[in-house]
Formats: C-alpha cells, structure tokens, sequence
DNA sequence: CCTGAGCCTTGACACAGATCAAACGCGCGA
DNA sequence: TCGCGCGTTTGATCTGTGTCAAGGCTCAGG
C-alpha cells in the first residue's frame, strides 16, 4: 500500500493532468503561477478518510488521481453518498469554515490543494476562477438533480443499471476512445460502497448485479471487472 | 384566480421585496439600473406551467412571491421533484439554452425576469452578480444533498416529519418573529405534489400525516393548516 | 338545492426490498 | 502450506410501502 506513496512529485500547473478540466481551467499562465505559490500536494490511501463532517477545514482543492466519496450519516449510522469525487472535481467551499460531509478517499488518491484564505482572496479578484467554479458547481447541481430523481424513483434494478452507466460513461469519455464497441471498466466501489450511493443494502445491489448479469445485459470477471455488451440495453434498463 | 393578476405593478429595484436575498443581493445602486434596462415581469396562475423541460429559455429570473416546483419525469410518467422555488430563488442557467427540468407554478407566481443575453453579458464584468450567483448555487447543491439523505434513507415518516420541519423554518424566518411558541402555517403544496418531492405515493404521504396528527406531533386543521406544537420533537421524528 | 370535480382519507392486499443468517472465495500474513 | 478476514453471494423470511378500490369532504357552477 505503501509503495508508490512519493511517486507523485509535485508538478508544475501546466504540466498538470487535469489542468482543463480542473477548478484552474480558464485561467492563464500567470494565474497558475500566482496560484502555485499557496499550492500544495496531497496523497490519501484507499480507505482513509480526508475530512470528517464538521471539522475545520483549511484547505480547498481539487482530485489529480484516485476516487474519493462525499457521505452523510444519521446518528443511527445509516448513510447515503451524495457525490462521487472524479480527477478534477472541486472539494470544499469558499466561504465555509468547517466541511459539511465526510469526505473518504476510496482508492489511493492524490489532491492539489489550496491554501482557503489566499484562495479566497484571489477568487474575489479573478474573475476566471469563479466562473470556472460556478460552472462546475451548477453541474454539481444538475447532477444531484439526477441523482435525486434516481433515489426517489427508480426500482433497485434501475438504480444498478444507472450507476453502471454513469461510471461506464465517465471512463469513456476519461479514456476518450470514441470507438462504441463493449465497454469495460473496473468498478471503483465496493457492493457496500454502491449500496450508499444508490440508498439500497449491499445483498440487494449483489442480488441485482447477479441479475443483471444472469439476463446478459453485463458480464463480470471476477467481483470488479465489468463489460458492457449493448450500451443502450443497459440504458434502458436505467429508465 | 383573475383578480389580482394585475396588481403587481413593475417596482424599481431598490423597493424590491427580494432586494437583498436575490442574485441581484450584493449590486450596487448603478448596477441595478443596468439590470432594469433588460428586466420585466411574468406573472403565472396557480397550476400554470413556467417552462417545459427541453424547451428553449430565453430569459433567467427570480421567483418574486408564491411558490414553484422544479420536477422532472420519466418516460412512463413516473415524476421526482428536484427543487422548491421559494421568493428569492433563481430560476434558469446563464450559458444553456434549453431549461433541464418542468417549472410549474404550484401558487399564484410572479417572476423578475431578465432577457438571457444580456444578463450572462452583464455577469461577465459584474463580480458581484457571479459571485452571488455562486453563493446561492452552491447553497442549492447543499439542499439538493440534504435531499438525497431524505431520498435514499429515511422512512415514510421521517421523509414527512423532514418536509414539515423545512417548510416550517422557511416559514419562520420569512416572517423573522423569533418567538418560538407553537409555528403555525399552510402547506403551499398538494399531497400529490409532497409525494412527488418525497419519492413517496400520495397514499402513503396521507397515512402518515395522519398518523403524525393521532401521535400529537402536529395539529391539522382542514387538509392544509399546520400547527405544530412542539418543534423539538418534530425535529426527533424527522432524524 | 343538487351535482360534479378535485382533493383527501381509509381499507385490503401484494410485492420489492430489508433483515437475518450462512457460507463462499480470494489474498495475505504466519 | 494453512488459516484468517474481508468482500461477496445466496437463501429464508419479514415488513414497509405501493397498488387497487371505495368512499368522504368541500367548493363552484347550474
């Protein structure tokens, strides 16, 4: 677990791997520079946890590599996920002192972050930061949006194929192959993990995967591996 | 329903009864001249539908008075409500065309409205319009997950006592007394339409607002005026 | 006054998904 | 190599909520 812990040396914005799709888009090489002075890396191992809910945070930032959870719990210890954090997708809020959730690295993950108060400073003055981070919020929003429509109406079988074709999409448009033949990925979270997410119980996810899978709209190799025969099969069992 | 669908005359900014909780919160007196050269009103009846999802919007706005849903539909008729308008909220995305979601007027509507073009020109040398904007997208997405938490895991009886305890504050600091007697208000929605916001049925939303009445956590009076004795204990059911 | 249309309530029953329980399989450390 | 732990699968049963159906209340219009 420990092995590649330093191999991810600090690198230059420009040379960063998200660096168009990042809260850091739009804004020009003296904005990156200005922005590398409060910069700095973090790495997390599958498991760990990056923030809880509540606590102080300094930092916002942004995911370089790995994937990360945003969850909520009752008191009781239910919880559902409300965000899936992807390579260039934004955590923590302007303005905010503590986080609002608990944020759990669920792969080995890597963060570029930045220092809250000069960030702060410089969104108010740069004008290419905040509208990149609006952008990207009302896509936050269009897609909690979608996801609630998911969580309110959709049967379990339903709820799988969604999830299936949102990771299926995301690592397709990652990979940026336009070639439609089988999709395949790795799922990058656990049935529990899914379970959080879709508002079910793991035996139920296991239960519809195995369903799934039975009728031929998937095909597993081993627990992880996943390929997609018909891509549109499977978007109309996601409704 | 006709009579007074003409009673709101168009005001000048500075009278606005959302003057400083809009998107138009933080301008400046001459900034709010600009917006009025491109701003007008539309009123709706209850029941009318604002716009239609897929259809082309030409104009962004914010909700005046009354009271609008944001809903979206499956195919077979399935529907999920993904957002309460409330006054004050704003409505449509600056840099898309088409709107995402059916907006309908649950009362009696008025909207300031503002021609699309100019407005997303005005946002780009206007700091204080985006970052308005921004606060209030991402207070969205804060309600959208709290939403989610209510979708995903909570009871038909924690989802109503949820419901209840939202439109119960909103309705107290609106009216900003800070007695905390018993609250006391009307539901501004149908229990169709608290099913759909609830991923429930209206039959299950009916069952359990009357069991909440026979358990003394509220009192009804008619279908549609709540009162509610004990907030505290609402807040207890609701988890 | 009657009538019909919305909206709401209540009951009986069915079923999707939760819960409880057991066992599998794979990887890892001893 | 064994054995343990974790993630997963599968089975049996229970239960909360959906579905279908009937009837009530209230208000507007004839």
């Amino acid at each position: 677990m420990l092995k590649d812990k330093n191999a991810v040396a600090p690198h230059a914005c420009v040379d960063c791997p998200i660096r168009h799709r990042a809260v850091c888009a739009r804004c020009e090489v003296d904005e990156l520079e200005e922005l590398e002075t409060f910069k700095y890396y973090r790495t997390f191992e599958a498991g760990q946890t990056v923030i809880w809910s509540g606590d102080r945070m300094d930092f916002v930032g942004s995911v370089v590599s790995g994937i990360g959870t945003l969850t909520q719990t009752m008191e009781d210890g239910r919880t559902q996920m409300v965000g899936l954090l992807l390579p260039s997708d934004f955590v923590g809020r302007p303005g905010r002192e503590g986080s609002a959730y608990d944020v759990v690295a669920t792969t080995d993950l890597v963060m570029c972050c930045f220092r809250k108060k000069p960030f702060e400073q410089m969104m108010l003055v740069t004008p290419h930061l905040a509208q990149r981070l609006l952008e990207m919020t009302l896509d936050e929003l269009d897609a909690a949006r979608e996801w609630m429509l998911v969580l309110g109406r959709k049967t379990a079988r339903e709820k799988i194929a969604s999830l299936l074709s949102i990771i299926a999409r995301r690592d397709a448009t990652l990979r940026l192959k336009g070639g439609d033949g089988p999709l395949a990925f790795d799922l990058p979270l656990t049935r529990e993990a899914m379970a959080d997410y879709l508002g079910l119980t793991l035996e139920t996810v296991s239960r519809q995967i195995s369903a799934l899978k039975r009728d031929g709209v998937i095909e597993l190799e081993g627990k992880r591996h996943v390929t997609i025969p018909n891509f549109t099969r499977l978007m109309e069992e996601a409704g």
